[in-house]
RNA sequence: GCCGAGGUCGCUUAGCCUGGUAUAGCGCGGGCCUGGAAAGCCCGUGGGAGCAAUCCCUCGCGAGUUCAAAUCUCGCCCUCGGCGCCA
């Protein structure tokens, strides 16, 4: 959610930035009116209860005195009847205000490329080389001849799109967990695991609505959500709250299993692990201030670039467009692996900055000289298990269909060098 | 799950019985003082509306009683301690 002084001071700025996203200016207008609207109600609210506050002190000054207020009583409760009034337009007012404020996305980085999809994305950098012409197998065949996944028992008792993972395959995922765990520790991030539930009110405050139809699970009984990432609790876990910034910006590397719906989801390239229902990811969430987010912004996409490196994936790094980016984040890098049985770049990170979007809809605030101010939010996969499994699979494989285990991944290993085939 | 105690401004805390402007300390910011600093003293330190003077809101959440609720009543949430159950 935008904060309102960009509503009232300068909404152009959110004129222009609907209109790189194709969308009508009326949104924002409406919020503008709507917004006058509560503060003319609030005015009045407030001189009906400066009038009642200073009735009723007349009454305690009266009555201390032994002197009669009976002739007050009557002005008092016409007085309430209208307060009362007051009060519900002036909530009904303030809700409707900010059901519309949720809809307007935020305010794209300037350099955030043009663009109507996917299509439009613009390729940043790429890393490793790339190998066309052997012959390559998908990941889903190489989890069958290394006995890495049970996929069929796993829809037997959980339904499709869940798995198991079996003997040297499950080892590595916990490799992977363990390195980007100290990869980040390393750098000073605090290991954060959250709750797996989260509650609907502070679910709001960092998703868009839709995500509830099409993301995540609900527990219906409890008015609890299993998480979609470690993001959401850790980004929520200040809520309400004002957080201290002064000694520099708050870094978490969060793990968690996270929990997705995938409505909608369907194709060959889904096969195998790449799009699950649960999965284990390690996740960078930063809390800054505003000064600081394009450089934190930079520095947790640098640690995920960082992380592939090692893995010995090739990989590009693009600059999402704007009409791919979302209305959270106001710019937003991906990571693409190379996955050479398909001839394709696939999604396995996605770092983004979130300005004060988040923090506002959580009321979330950090102190300063001047008093309190809006933080910014940023998050970043580190690693998530089951895509970067396939991306390693697949281009790790030998010609005997063995993998070869990425040699920063070794040591949670038993120093073991390759996953033998059967 | 049961019993008991509690939840007050960033933190600590007084106020609650007996309803009438939320107290003090710490931390933080600014000022005085100083060659500079510490100490000391003074001011400020949650949110909203307003150009401003000013006004309003805020004591876990929500209802109720009352002219008036941090304070009284009811419901809920959470924390701590004890008991029970349990990986």
């Amino acid at each position: 959610m935008l904060e309102m002084k960009v509503f009232r001071e300068s909404p152009e700025k959110i004129f222009e930035d609907l209109e790189k996203r194709n969308l009508p200016k009326d949104i924002a207008l409406t919020v503008i009116e709507l917004d006058n609207k509560w503060r003319k109600l609030i005015e009045e609210g407030n001189n009906l209860r400066a009038k009642r506050n200073s009735i009723s002190k007349n009454i305690g000054e009266l009555k201390k005195k032994g002197q009669d207020f009976s002739g007050v009583l009557k002005e008092m409760a016409i007085l309430k009847k209208q307060l009362n009034q007051n009060e519900t337009d002036t909530e009904i007012a303030l809700k409707l205000r900010d059901s519309k404020r949720m809809v307007v996305p935020n305010i794209l980085v300037n350099e955030v490329p043009v663009g109507d999809d996917e299509n439009g994305n613009a390729e940043i950098s790429t890393y490793g080389t790339i190998n066309r012409k052997k012959e390559w197998l998908s990941h889903q065949d190489i989890l069958e001849r290394i006995n890495g996944a049970d996929l069929k028992r796993a829809s037997k008792i959980a339904g499709r799109r869940f798995y198991f993972l079996t003997g040297d395959l499950a080892r590595l995922e916990l490799a992977l967990v363990n390195f980007a765990v100290e990869t980040l520790c390393e750098k000073g991030y605090s290991l954060t695991t959250p709750p797996f539930l989260m509650n609907r009110e502070a679910y709001e405050g960092v998703v868009d609505l839709s995500d509830f139809e099409e993301v995540m699970y609900k527990i219906d009984e409890h008015d609890l959500y299993l998480i979609a990432t470690s993001e959401h609790p850790i980004t929520a876990r200040f809520k309400n709250e004002i957080i201290e910034l002064k000694e520099g910006p708050l870094k978490y590397a969060g793990i968690s299993t996270n929990f997705r719906k995938e409505v909608g989801a369907h194709g060959i390239s889904d096969r195998g692990i790449w799009r699950v229902h649960q999965f284990t990811k390690v996740e960078q969430v930063i809390f800054c201030k505003p000064e600081d987010s394009e450089k934190m912004h930079e520095e947790i996409l640098n640690n995920a670039i960082h992380i592939f490196e090692r893995l010995e994936i090739p990989f590009r790094v693009i600059d999402i467009c704007t009409g791919d980016i979302g209305t959270v984040a106001a710019r937003k890098y991906d990571i693409e692996a190379w996955m050479p049985s398909t001839n394709k770049w696939k999604e396995v990170v996605s770092a983004s900055n979130c300005k004060s979007y988040q923090s506002v809809r959580l009321n979330m605030r950090y102190r300063t000289n001047e008093g309190t101010n809006f933080p910014h939010t940023l998050n970043s996969t580190a690693v998530a298990t089951t895509r970067a499994l396939a991306a390693i699979l697949e281009n790790h494989q030998t010609e005997d269909g063995d993998v070869i285990i990425p040699k920063a991944l070794r040591k949670w290993m038993g120093n073991q060098e390759t996953i033998k085939s059967k």
